[in-house]
DNA sequence: AATGAATGAGCTTTCATTCAT
DNA sequence: GATGAATGAAAGCTCATTCAT
């Protein structure tokens, strides 16, 4: 999927670049004291070290501020996903793997995840689906998982029972960031990753041998 | 736990009551289509039915309607839910109806969930509290009816188990509503309680013969 | 033709009325100074007597109060010129006294033209038909009076020297306010008015000669 | 009149003209569209096929632009009226010859001196007077014409009615490039030069007739 | 001489809230 | 108790101008 383009009359991509860097993180730590809505672009400007005026060279509307932080944050979390996720996959043990890594960046990066669930409404028509399918290709970097394993014959599950556990665990993840300050009473977070695996490998095993 | 009390210039509670209620379902209405904060407070007065003046004799603050309207939806959600649960407990026919109800209620009123979801981080550190407190409760509705089950000697789980499994059901639920962009393509909603309910209980009975 | 319609949020139409009378005032006396771009809503609210709230209460954007002010004007010469035109129409006398009282409302309304016209292009194209069509009925008025003096018997003119003459007199009148700066140094309004009408009857009488 | 400077940093005298020269061209087809406080510096200078920078090389303020382009069409209508006027002076003929000859020209550049028009009042006090001294040499062009007659025994005027006459002819000349919105449905520009100068002269020769 | 990134004063407009009627 | 006109702080955004490279 081709970038969607946030214009910028700064001709200079590098600087572009490295601007931009210092606005989402600006931005980030705003948002997350705040929201979007109550962030005022001044306040962006002065975070990321810059004037309100060099602001609008990099962006045209609060909103961009607010997709380039969303796109930046995807593009971490996915990244970190896939540092871990290359080698031996088709096995259980790559599941958990990847299971345990996803939590590890949901708990990491907790606090931009719940501004991007918080505030993503606030895109406008044209941004929206270009961050909703960056969520869906998150999704499918868990049902890729599991397809290996299936390939691999480790385990036998029907294509929607792929696509309902695959949202499972991403939602169970994002739950961790999301829903912290109740969980966190409750578990630590490696209790919490141990419990979700063990009752989501025995959910899964059972249906391997129910199939057979 | 009291109430939180919103203040109100006007005495008669029972008038209190019913500008409230004029006011929440027009609030609904409007933060469904546009969120919290791009909705006026002229435009929350205009669908209750009346001025803006009228507005502001029946709360202080635009917070408080968020307020009034984040409690008037849990409300609703649990009384819904509490209708369904009182008969039969004790049973995992009754645990996979609470959650099956959970889901369509959560079907039901899924702009409404969205809505709170997405404005709670509004509320002020006053009424925020309150509303959390609300949601601990309804996982505690599921927490109990697991204990139900185990006090039955139909499931056997630990503590920690129990807090899991509650908080995964309910967000199951909510994901429903908040995914339901994603999810709506692959499944109806029965398929997807179908397939989560089987997929839970399968994790669940496992656990209790292994315990055996 | 329908009057184009400024929004106003406040309903009280009389209320409407005396506060855009304000407005108009103050703003005619500001663009005057420094035009229409130089002069800024919130000046134009402090001459109005009211806050900028306020102002936007009776109007949209700041090119509403544009039209008005054009508007006004337009209603204000077209009114003056009225009141005079209602008697003896049809003899030379008739014409001779509108053009004078023409000349002596663009006079007295020097600066008003001014602003209109140096501004008029600043309207939307939504505005503007609207206030040239009210342009043209005003040479229409010595359209009028031409063609009466010509059912008299007074003149005789053909249908294109009565479209050129009174779009003559009507830019001759215009350009008394116009070019004042060049114009005063060299007559009273007496002198030009006498001037004026002496070298355009004889035009005119001459036609008439000439055609019979 | 000595021209009035407008500073530059750039030595080169040449390429001042040059650079300007270009500057006008692109400001003039933006002003024509956008009036000149719609349009930007940067958008000047882009049309100009130069950098920002670079422009303010060569004026000091965005009003400079403005004078520049004012002067520049003055020099313009002056030059092409100039070119026809030498020859055959004293003549009515040649005063027909200058009238049509300025409102051909008048017709030819129509926006440019719409633009003139509208926006010399964004002129500063200290721009102004040059720009009215200039008209006041054009109109002075026509008194030269008509004196010239005079001089020639063919037609006999006083002072005051050479004045106006000459303002006449100056004014009905723009009201064919201010007012071609409305001319335009009326009169070709043959027709209306046709019908102006029959008038004129009618109005002359009587005024001639009747003095002697 | 040319560039264009940086600046910030200043603009138009919105909207939660108040208060006289 | 109901109304809605008035308020003004504060928001998003623009753009003439500067100056280091």
């Amino acid at each position: 999927m081709k970038k969607r383009e946030v214009q910028s009359s700064v001709k200079d991509e590098k600087l572009v670049q490295i601007r931009r860097d210092q606005m989402i993180k600006g931005a980030v730590t705003l948002f997350k004291q705040k929201g979007f809505h109550r962030t005022t672009t001044r306040e962006i400007a002065k975070a990321a070290g810059f004037s309100i005026g060099t602001l609008y060279e990099y962006i045209r509307t609060k909103e961009d501020v607010l997709y380039l932080v969303c796109d930046s944050i995807y593009d971490h979390v996915k990244e970190r996903l896939q540092e871990d996720l290359e080698h031996k996959q088709g096995t259980l043990e790559s599941l958990k793997l990847g299971i345990t890594n996803f939590f590890h960046v949901m708990d990491e990066m907790q606090s931009e995840v719940l501004v991007m669930y918080q505030e993503v409404k606030s895109l406008s028509k044209d941004a929206l689906p270009y961050v909703l399918k960056k969520e869906i290709e998150m999704v499918g970097m868990f049902e890729n998982l599991l397809n290996k394993c299936i390939e691999n014959g480790e385990l036998d599950l029907t294509e929607k029972q792929v696509k309902i556990i695959a949202h499972d665990i991403f939602v169970q993840g994002q739950m961790w960031g999301f829903r912290r300050w109740a969980l966190r009473k409750l578990f630590t977070l490696e209790e919490y990753i141990e419990l979700q695996t063990e009752l989501l490998f025995k959910g899964i095993k059972k249906y391997e041998m129910s199939n057979k």
